[in-house]
DNA sequence: AGTTTCTACGTAACCGTTTACGTGATTTTT
DNA sequence: AAAAATCACGTAAACGGTTACGTAGAAACT
């Protein structure tokens, strides 16, 4: 008759899991615990210490003598190690990661490049410092005006980048309230000093209206967005400075956005003017697109563009060079921005200073054909 | 005289830090540990359960108490709880993050503007379910071959959509090695099967040529990327299925990348073509920032579009539509796309689905004015 | 009525790092 | 040479969640 196997089914150990180690010194191979990413902790097996100096020695921070802090830093390479940036940041220590913030428009239109081309150059500055970007993209104030941005609250973030006109200060606010740094691109906070990238609007815009003038145009028309866009504001404001200087009327249109769209809605505008006003001869635009906008209406109603109305816009997309005709425009160095905004961003995570710093970039008027200098 | 105050300095006292609190029901207002902000911990005091209950009620897991959990979620409103997901990320769970790849071209134009189209749509798509996305260039091939992505080997993310044409097929290999969902957009690879998502390129392309030789073109050139690309490959196809059908000889130009410049160089090479040789009568380019190109090269070289030659492009870019003449093109859901790829990661994800899916998305033919078919 | 199975919850280990604190072994100071 | 300061390192407590396991009480079976 055979024996029954004692099947001893054992519950609940005196201790769960193999509370410690009985010893420390014999664990020299302990591999392939969940997943065979190395640790903080193998490293300090295979150099027998503790993961504290292991920590310290990566981190730079003092205390670990040279010469280990150089064997730490050897067998984390060859280990091939990685922190685990969940960990790290528990702590609240820096999470490696900043938002990019940009709003999204209703019906975005060409000046898209714009953002991403910042995107991409805020990026690759920031990813040389072992940093990485999140991005963010904050919907129309409809349905949740509390807008609070969640990689914020998440604490998912070192700091943040808010591009775009429209950035609601509020969201600025939260992110500062935070105790999070903030570097606005391509707009600035009217009360709230905090740190902002941008080019220089004012005398961009000037030059741009000078160059009309310089090529005789006396008629120029400001096609613009919104009042409450501090580009739009600051384009203005460099316009009327030329248009004053010359001691000539100005001529102002609004739209509510800046895109092809609403360019041509403006164009019909100036071109379909009452006949007992003269119409415009030249066209100073906010942006490329709305540039483009105009130039497309005033073809269509049958005007030449430069010969009847010439057109300068302003940001240099790549559309600009392969528009017919290539678009005079004032160039926005983009990369450079993205770049400062990083640097920037950098500076404030990484030191502690408090007084807010305002980059201001200088622009290049771009001559094309659309201004019809080159023709005059 | 005055009494000295008996300053007592501690040092060292028994038990570090408050090692627990005595008491565990007296504690309810215990506030302001760090920062304000409202941890697990706090709901569950102030409803009086565990934090475990309060884990499992956030996060619909069972074994909670309808009444109870409805009372957690209420209180995790009120006090404007976000879970830290460094915490939560730590376990292995989810880190609410997944990495949106695209490879930077050395000189971006137009149709950087694709990509940006549908990472918006990605990141919409995802934030609605929570996620956030982080994104990541990855560089020229040149200074680091190994390029493993340090989103991924820090395990910050738990996916990836890998964009565009030329994704190294060992970033996608590098990724699902670390056991991490990868969705492809534009692009799928050869002999690895994994999920992606394409639109129907041979189709649309088909269509395009079909579309010119409705209108009576014999000698309709093709322009395209490099050979590797899938996307020119495919569209090369549906070009070649086209011309085959017709019985009508191919024309077949590659240059090393898809943009204005390499169009101009195309556009150049075809008009200014040997006089023994005829020159086509249309082009249809691989992508719209090609079509643009040969475009201008074509008005360059005194060659009127689509008067002397028409063309048609791909992708149905923004500039598409304002160009002169608007281009005629094939139209790709961009954000349908990005969409998907977001959808399918997300199922990836979520379930243990094994058997990849490829998604492709139909195109359509946006006829405007520079295949010429309108004037004819 | 006694035994088993659920159900709902609490307890505490655990994830991988950082860091406050403790401790011997040196070095510096008086 | 004894005391004090410094240095190099180890110990273990956090950080804020998730989750395996334990356990009362209620419900469902004999």
């Amino acid at each position: 008759m055979p024996e029954e196997p004692t099947v001893g089914l054992v519950l609940g150990s005196k201790e769960p899991r193999e509370r410690k180690a009985r010893s420390q010194s014999e664990v020299a191979k302990r591999r392939a615990k969940r997943t065979d990413k190395p640790r903080i902790k193998d490293i300090a097996e295979q150099l027998g210490v503790s993961v504290a100096t292991v920590s310290r020695a990566l981190n730079d921070k003092p205390g670990v003598a040279d010469d280990l802090r150089r064997r730490v830093i050897e067998m984390a390479a060859e280990l091939d190690f990685t922190p685990n940036m969940a960990a790290r940041s528990l702590n609240g220590a820096r999470t490696g990661a900043v938002a990019f913030v940009v709003h999204q428009h209703g019906i975005p239109v060409a000046n898209d490049q714009f953002y991403f081309v910042m995107l991409r150059a805020v990026e690759r500055a920031l990813s040389k410092h072992g940093y990485h970007v999140m991005i963010a993209t904050v919907g129309e104030r409809a349905d949740g005006r509390n807008e609070e941005l969640r990689l914020v609250s998440e604490r998912r973030v070192d700091g943040v980048i808010l591009a775009g006109p429209d950035i609601n200060s509020s969201l600025a606010l939260s992110a500062i309230q935070h105790g999070l740094p903030v570097v606005l691109v391509d707009n600035a906070l009217e009360r709230t000093p905090s740190d902002s990238v941008v080019c220089d609007n004012r005398d961009g815009a000037r030059a741009a209206v000078e160059h009309l003038l310089f090529h005789g145009h006396e008629r120029i028309a400001f096609v613009g967005g919104p009042t409450t866009w501090l580009s739009t504001r600051e384009r203005r404001a460099g316009y009327e400075d030329a248009m004053r200087e010359a001691g000539l009327e100005t001529m102002v249109i609004h739209e509510e956005a800046t895109t092809v769209t609403t360019g041509m809605a403006a164009g019909r505008k100036l071109v379909g003017v009452p006949h007992t006003l003269l119409p415009p001869s030249a066209v100073f635009a906010v942006n490329d697109a709305m540039a483009l906008g105009v130039m497309r209406a005033a073809r269509e109603a049958g005007c030449r563009v430069p010969g009847d109305l010439a057109v300068v816009g302003f940001d240099d997309i790549d559309m600009a060079e392969i528009s017919d005709p290539p678009l005079t425009t004032v160039r926005i160095a983009k990369e450079l921005m993205g770049e400062l905004a990083a640097r920037q961003l950098l500076e404030l995570i990484h030191t502690e200073r408090q007084l807010p710093v305002k980059s201001v970039v200088a622009t290049t008027l771009v001559v094309r054909m659309s201004c019809g200098c080159a023709a005059k």
